[in-house]
DNA sequence: CTGACTGCAAACGTTTTGCACGGTA
DNA sequence: TACCGTGCAAAACGTTTGCAGTCAG
């Protein structure tokens, strides 16, 4: 199995639960609990919610993943990567990723406020090319 | 008291305890449910948490106000406005409204993207003028 | 071998619901 | 007057905690 080496890197001990919660956000990219929920009940038995939570809060501590608070949605869970964008499709719920120059709009904070920015977290909604049809 | 108005052009009847809610929206501009129950507690004695998150659905479903949510905190309400984004201090947790314009990084995610945008949710955090001394 | 992880059950905080009463239009 | 809003209590959720047994390192 995958991934055990990103386990280790954020100091998380393997185990075969963890293995299979890393490869879940792996492959969807982005994870609700139900989802996670689901998926783990079709490798262990007696998978507990408990154990997901656990798990999940300890990977976010860890900087391992993040949470994606997105309108109108349940929130997910993603793996840390460099910073990026989301686009949310309001018709089949389809999140994507994308990379986006965001040097002009920090600009533009820069002028209208004396805060000083750390992140961005920058979430469109609107209808993936499929559900355009 | 005012905002009388605002109810009616939404379709909500007029009762002493939505003027309450209204108000703090105004005044407070962003708004946790706490936040409003705290403020009805000195309004009315027996307010019940039932009549905040009753009424607060009920606005929302009329577009009068609008849930924002932010990354690390619990979401507030606001007043359905023109379109803008937030900056939070991750310090004292205080929540301002900028315009700014997002012609170029619409610009942008349609160049990288096949979706149809409709909406974008902008919100930087960092740290605001008081609280970088 | 030791501390960390799991699953279970109970607890907890938040939000929703049903109902009887009272108020708005 | 008729319907809607309120407050109360209970229920429904989602999430967290404590504990005993098990597993990873």
């Amino acid at each position: 199995m995958k991934h055990i080496n990103l386990l280790k890197e954020h100091h998380l001990k393997v185990t075969p639960q963890r293995l299979v919660i890393v490869n879940s956000l792996y492959e969807e990219g982005h994870i609700t609990i139900d989802r996670l929920y689901t998926i783990l009940k079709n490798n262990f038995t007696n998978i507990s919610l408990a154990t997901i939570y656990k798990n999940i809060h300890l990977m976010e501590v860890n900087n391992l993943i993040q949470e994606v608070k997105i309108p109108n949605h349940k929130s997910v869970y993603e793996i840390v990567k460099e910073e990026h964008s989301h686009i949310v499709c309001t018709n089949c719920s389809n999140i994507i990723d994308i990379t986006l120059n965001t040097d002009e709009l920090k600009q533009q904070v820069k002028l209208v406020s004396n805060f000083h920015i750390n992140h961005s977290c920058i979430v469109f909604d609107g209808l993936c090319h499929d559900c355009v049809a």
